[in-house]
DNA sequence: GATCGGAAGATGGTATACCAACATGCCATC
DNA sequence: GATGGCATGTTGGTATACCATCTTCCGATC
């Protein structure tokens, strides 16, 4: 007799190892700006400040030096991952093409489930637009896109743009608080999620992309600007 | 007076450090094939093998799990990820977009020096389908895309391609063995850099898009093949 | 003889100490 | 004031110890 039970009987032990928890808390200090662009990772430090090994810290930059959102720099140690407009461009070119042929898929694919998961997670985003939170608005776009995403059957694209995302939270922050995107970037959302619920794969398609390539304009502009000012005050 | 020194004088010291050998190393014996999917990485072992302590093992790894090349299985360590058609076939979407995409703004982007980097490329191409050595094989046809993203701009996507590239590599590798593919292969590659020379961004990007689509056919049904094989030896 | 339970080994996870190499900045010396 | 050298800090690398968990197996118990 095997041990093998019924999957609704399993018991989803998640052993989340310390080492996860501090890919996690880095993950956030980095996307929240607490750790700024270039930023050094001192070992020791962190250890410290999260009360953990040093092996669970190196493994924890190893993983997140894959991800891209740690470099390292030979002898001097990990820092916070740069980025110029010339990365920031390619990484929204990537998440339109993505984005797009999930947008296109998701529509094709649309069952009962899927639209009410959509729905929800659509009427979440409007709450969000009125909250001033701006995690908030942040989390409620994560979770509109991972919808699209996983009724596409894109998983290994959403993990990709996830990755992505995180290295341009900075920017995606600054994108989703802009005040014309509260107007123009709802309009936005809502003809996606129009264009799927209508089943209409190429008007998806579209929809995401002018979406995009607008809040590429504006991250753009807001990363000139940053850049303008740190020029000013840095030299 | 500074300690700068022409660039010629500069001792080009490139820390290769344990830990990236250990990667290379393990990527290599993945890639290859040697460490099948599914295998069992146990890192007292990998200590054995490699000659290296167990920290830079475990370092190692948590890379390659970032990369997807090493899936965790809890409590019981790291394991070659493994590759089901679903996955595969999310890949080679994904490189489909991607490649397109670079082939498009290479053509767009291309100069002179470009130019001949491409016809060096496509040159050696050639040279290895005549070559009965499967990595020079891929070797050349790694060498010819990256040319493309490059000069495309195209660095991230590059990356992107790269990594997914190492989770399919046993296909691909199959799939560049394959003798259709040895006629059919060469002339769509052919009919690639021609549009890319003659500047045509469209049809640079029809070319690749029906490049792979037939080489996502054929993996298809060597996985199935494979599969097949496997579920009557293996049960 | 079947089943339960515990011992032993294997393995992953974590913590800590130590050393070498290298970069940086300060300070004494000239 | 410039130079050289030293102290310090940081990283990379290694070894080792300890613990928790899982597997396996063996024996005791029913």
């Amino acid at each position: 007799m095997t041990n093998e039970q019924p999957a609704s009987l399993r018991i989803e032990h998640v052993p989340q190892t310390l080492r996860e928890l501090a890919v996690e808390r880095l993950r956030a200090a980095i996307m929240s700006g607490r750790f700024p662009s270039g930023y050094r990772l001192v070992e020791r430090t962190l250890v410290d400040q999260l009360g953990v090994s040093r092996s669970v810290i190196r493994e924890a930059i190893r993983y997140l030096e894959a991800e891209g959102l740690v470099e390292i720099q030979p002898r001097q140690g990990p820092i916070v991952a740069t980025l110029d407009w010339d990365k920031a461009r390619q990484i929204y070119d990537i998440r339109l093409r993505l984005e797009a042929a999930a947008a296109a898929d998701c529509a094709r694919l649309l069952d009962a489930s899927a639209r009410a998961d959509l729905q929800a997670a659509l009427q979440r985003l409007k709450e969000a637009f009125l909250s001033d939170d701006p995690q908030v608005l942040y989390d409620a776009t994560t979770r509109f896109y991972e919808v699209i995403f996983v009724t596409a059957g894109h998983h290994i694209a959403w993990e990709i743009v996830q990755r992505l995302n995180g290295r341009i939270s900075r920017l995606r922050a600054l994108t989703l608080a802009s005040t014309d995107r509260h107007v123009s970037g709802q309009a936005r959302m809502q003809r996606i999620a129009e264009a799927i619920f209508a089943q209409d794969p190429d008007r998806a398609s579209v929809a995401v992309r002018e979406h995009l390539t607008e809040a590429a304009e504006i991250a753009s502009k807001l990363l000139h600007v940053a850049n303008e000012g740190a020029r000013r005050t840095g030299q």
